[in-house]
RNA sequence: GCGAAAGUGGCGGAACUGGCAGACGCGCCGGACUUAGGAUCCGGUGGCCGAGAGGCCAUGGGGGUUCAAGUCCCCCCUUUCGCACCA
């Protein structure tokens, strides 16, 4: 059986030509439809999912790396035997497609439905076994839609609300941005630095879900230790307690107010000399009005608010504050402590007002020793001399035994705060409380290309939903952008004046359009039923597919993409609409491509395209090479050497495969024949292979190695079949005897198995081998190898000896070899003796198979 | 400052539970085949000493545990990432 190509390849070109090969593979998956898909309850399914794209014009070698990990990993699975979800889209709303619109004059559409037409067209020619009939972009009527229908569940459970609030704003992009879209105080989009502003803005309540997305990252035990730690410190649980300090009137001394404080050390209360409020705190403005000179106190108020944000919230300035002459009653001692203004309170965390323990925390020990405010010390650290308030240079911020505390004295401070929390709440002056880093998720957007949010408001009836039946609210055509002002749709009148659901009277839509990470956050479940036109999606299909068995993106989606999509799948499963917890079950973070040192972009002027490596070595080089140069999770350096190593493997395996098709007849099966010492090394080698490229894609998924486990037996097979002169061996050692069928056979189902295992990484090269090896039906059908346990146990094993743990010899054995014998063995090389003369042996280390380590002195 | 990960030949990287450090690839050196080789095939390639057999040194640095350490423990250095006035 000679290489009989198929249709397309000139079987006359004995070259690996990859040009042809992947045209022709490409041509007929897409004729076969070959990666469609359908709910199949007799076999295992397996989600696979990459994220999906933003269009921005051209995928890079680095955008690619990404799909290619997943197409290994859903080729793998295909071939063994599971029903594979591979789907592929577009996160197609956002800014960069209306800034071009205002740049270049076209519609943020056009510009988006052609970068789509480009890059998917880049994809394709990689050989990506997408889902392509489940594709979709988020852009689309018929996927919006879902996510105005998603708002409206949202509202009905309060879980979307609208609240007047300071927002961050960025300047350039010209809208709002959500707290986890502010990265070190600038836009994670354009790195612009962000302000603020005070808008009417729509929140989803995702602090609700606080505890709960926090329990349940302890579930996720295949999801990169890394990600969820920065996850656990955005959602920023902390169990404390609140507690009222009453406030002093300014005569006769009764009590008017009282200022609640958040505190995690109750257990230093004894020790609070000061209360301290936020700039902003309410309170603030009153204690102003009722002093000598409102004005004065005003204006010191005003310059903490102005302050730089960014600065104010991670510690960049200096701390300061003003007595407001008036003081609280500290509820434990009952003594008066005065109430200050201080800059670095923070207004929107806790209740923006602290009490001040100078003794037991630094920033407030600062603060203390800058305005002579007394230092207390309450809590005594176990085994150390006493400290004293007046001696301290440092806050004594560990746990320790509480002093001078009352009925507490004495206990530690685990304990004292669990009594002094229960003695608060006896007595009425505060309670146990948890309080989140966590924000609610602002989603308003002040943008054209986004989704419109389905609100009316109505004079007479205030903020009314769009009703289900009149959905979707349709993103009006608007032709020109200025980038300047409000939202581009508050333009457009049509679109603004509507009739009130309710009453029928005259009506306003909303105008801001909502955050694209909206889109993001459920996208995965469209694709389990993307033509869905009465519901987001069937959740028969989606109990079926979800949730993703393997999700592979980018870590900078750590805290953005990934904890909002966490929190969609617990309210879409409050809704009903799905039944798991979690969205994805093991992530995948893959690292960057670099170039020069540099991630690529185009501003760096560093970029690769796909399409340049094509045209010089096919795609099948360029897959071969992003998963063979580092394991997945790690950012690589891009060089052409290694590209061209690459092509230099797929041309060995080619010359390999097609020299053993021309020469060797039919093999016999394997157990049909009589295996040589040589053909069971093969078969030992070619198992063992099996064995850890399985291991390497599915449990590991380090697929550099599984690539070097092939180049191995790849080396084998050309050294088998040059000795037993098969294919290419033949031909140099000229006419002779033909090949020993055993040979022949051992041979044959190694190159199968090498052809197969190398198919979710090359896929066009080996199906167009596996057909020349005379199969019709493809890998998929031929399944993935399996490894036969019998044919990998060795016959024979080098066992190192060692002397003092260095190496000084090495035995061959048969592997059964009993200890006894290994150890007689050893002691009587005369490598072992040389270094043991003269010496007494104390012991000999024995471990079968695999070491022998004599101990002389 | 706090936390995590990493540091291995000229380079990218292997080494899974402590058991022959450097798999595989790039690069480099040599050989074969050749009019030719930047194709292909075969071989070599951590450093130092040695003609050789062989020996010594070697996984960022320093200590330790162990028959045995890249792997475990302690201290330090460097890099990357995350957090950083959250009371």
């Amino acid at each position: 059986m000679g290489y009989n190509p198929g249709t397309a390849v000139d079987s006359s070109v004995r070259d690996y030509d990859p040009q042809a090969i992947e045209r022709k593979w490409q041509e007929r998956w897409q004729a076969t439809r070959a990666f469609e898909v359908a709910e199949d309850p007799d076999r295992p399914k397996f989600y696979c999912l990459v994220m999906f794209a933003y269009p921005s014009g051209h995928a890079h070698v680095g955008h690619v790396r990404n799909y290619m990990i997943g197409d290994v990993v859903a080729r793998t699975r295909r071939m063994q035997g599971h029903n594979v979800l591979h789907p592929f889209g577009w996160d197609a709303f956002g800014l960069p497609a209306e800034n071009a619109a205002i740049k270049h004059g076209t519609h943020p559409e056009r510009w988006t439905l052609d970068n789509i037409a480009h890059m998917k067209g880049q994809l394709q020619r990689l050989g990506i076994s997408y889902a392509w009939e489940r594709e979709f972009a988020t852009c689309e009527r018929d996927y919006y839609r879902w996510n105005q229908w998603l708002f409206l569940r949202m509202f009905e459970r309060d879980l979307a609300y609208r609240q007047r609030s300071t927002v961050n704003w960025c300047s350039s992009c010209e809208t709002v941005l959500a707290n986890e879209q502010v990265v070190d105080g600038a836009c994670w989009r354009c790195a612009t630095e962000v302000g603020t502003r005070d808008l009417n803005q729509w929140f989803f309540r995702i602090t609700r879900y606080a505890d709960a997305l926090l329990e349940g990252a302890d579930q996720l035990d295949q999801w990169p230790e890394q990600v969820l730690t920065m996850q656990r410190n955005w959602i920023g649980r902390s169990a404390g307690a609140l507690v009222r300090f009453p406030v002093i009137a300014a005569e006769r001394g009764g009590e008017e107010d009282s200022i609640e404080v958040f505190t995690t050390r109750i257990d230093t209360i004894y020790g609070a000399t000061a209360v301290l409020l936020a700039p902003e705190h309410p309170l603030a403005d009153r204690l102003a009005a009722a002093t000598a000179d409102p004005a004065a106190f005003a204006a010191r108020l005003e310059g903490f608010r102005g302050l730089d944000r960014t600065a104010r919230t991670t510690g960049q300035i200096e701390k300061e504050g003003f007595d407001t002459g008036r003081s609280a009653r500290n509820p434990f001692t009952g003594e008066p402590v005065p109430i200050w203004i201080a800059n670095f309170v923070l207004a929107d965390y806790g209740t923006g007002a602290i009490m001040a323990v100078p003794a037991h925390d630094q920033r407030d020990f600062e603060f203390a020793r800058k305005y002579d405010l007394s230092v207390r010390v309450v809590v005594q650290p176990a085994g150390e001399p006493a400290l004293s308030g007046a001696e301290l240079d440092a806050a004594a911020a560990a746990y320790g035994v509480l002093v001078d505390s009352g009925p507490f004295s004495g206990l530690p401070s685990a304990q004292a705060i669990r009594k002094m929390t229960e003695a608060a709440e006896r007595d009425g002056t505060g309670r146990g409380a948890v309080q989140f880093r966590l924000k609610d998720w602002g989603i308003s957007r002040q943008r054209y290309w986004g989704t419109p949010i389905p609100i009316i408001y109505c004079d007479a009836c205030g903020t009314r939903p769009v009703p289900d039946a009149d959905l979707p609210v349709e993103l009006p055509r608007v032709e020109r952008f200025s980038g300047r002002g409000d939202s581009p749709l508050a333009e457009v009148a049509e679109f603004v004046e509507t009739a009130c659901p309710s009453c029928g009277g005259p009506a306003r839509r909303e105008t801001d359009t909502m955050d694209t990470f909206v889109d993001s956050s459920w996208y995965y479940y469209r694709y389990c039923d993307p033509r869905n036109e009465d519901q987001p999606f069937d959740p028969r299909k989606v109990a079926y597919w979800g949730p993703v068995d393997f999700y592979s993106g980018g870590i900078e989606h750590a805290i953005l993409h990934l904890i909002y999509s966490r929190f969609f799948c617990r309210v879409l499963n409050d809704i009903g609409l799905v039944a798991h917890d979690e969205p994805f079950t093991r992530l995948l973070t893959q690292g960057m491509v670099l170039r020069n040192g540099a991630v690529m972009s185009k501003s760096k002027g560093n970029v690769v395209d796909p399409d340049d490596m094509l045209a010089t070595y096919g795609a099948d080089t360029l897959r071969l090479y992003e998963m063979f140069v580092a394991p997945p999770e790690r950012e690589i350096e891009w060089t052409d050497a290694g590209l061209e190593g690459s092509y230099r493997f797929l041309g060995r395996v080619w010359r390999l495969v097609v020299a053993f098709c021309d020469a060797a007849p039919a093999a016999p099966p394997i157990d049909a024949v009589t295996l040589e010492a040589a053909d069971r090394a093969l078969r030992r080698r070619t198992h063992d292979t099996i064995r850890r490229v399985s291991t390497d894609i599915d449990v590991r998924i380090h697929l550099n190695t599984a690539v070097s486990a092939l180049m191995e037996l790849v080396n084998e097979l050309y050294g088998f079949c040059a000795r037993e002169r098969i294919g290419a061996g033949a031909a140099a050692d000229g006419a002779g005897r033909p090949p020993r069928p055993a040979a022949v056979a051992a041979a044959r189902e190694a190159i199968e198995a090498l052809v197969l295992m190398l198919s979710p990484f090359v896929p066009h090269l080996s199906e167009e081998l596996w057909e020349a090896l005379g199969h019709a039906d493809g890998v998929v059908a031929a399944g993935w190898p399996v490894c036969d346990e019998a044919a990998v146990r060795a016959e024979e094993v080098v066992v190192p000896v060692q002397v003092n743990g260095r190496l000084r010899a090495r035995l061959t054995v048969a592997v059964d070899t009993p200890q006894e014998v290994l150890e007689a063995l050893a002691l009587e090389h005369p490598h072992v003796g040389a270094h043991t003369s003269g010496k007494r042996i104390m012991k000999v280390i024995v471990v079968p198979r695999k070491l022998v380590n004599v101990v002389a002195r």
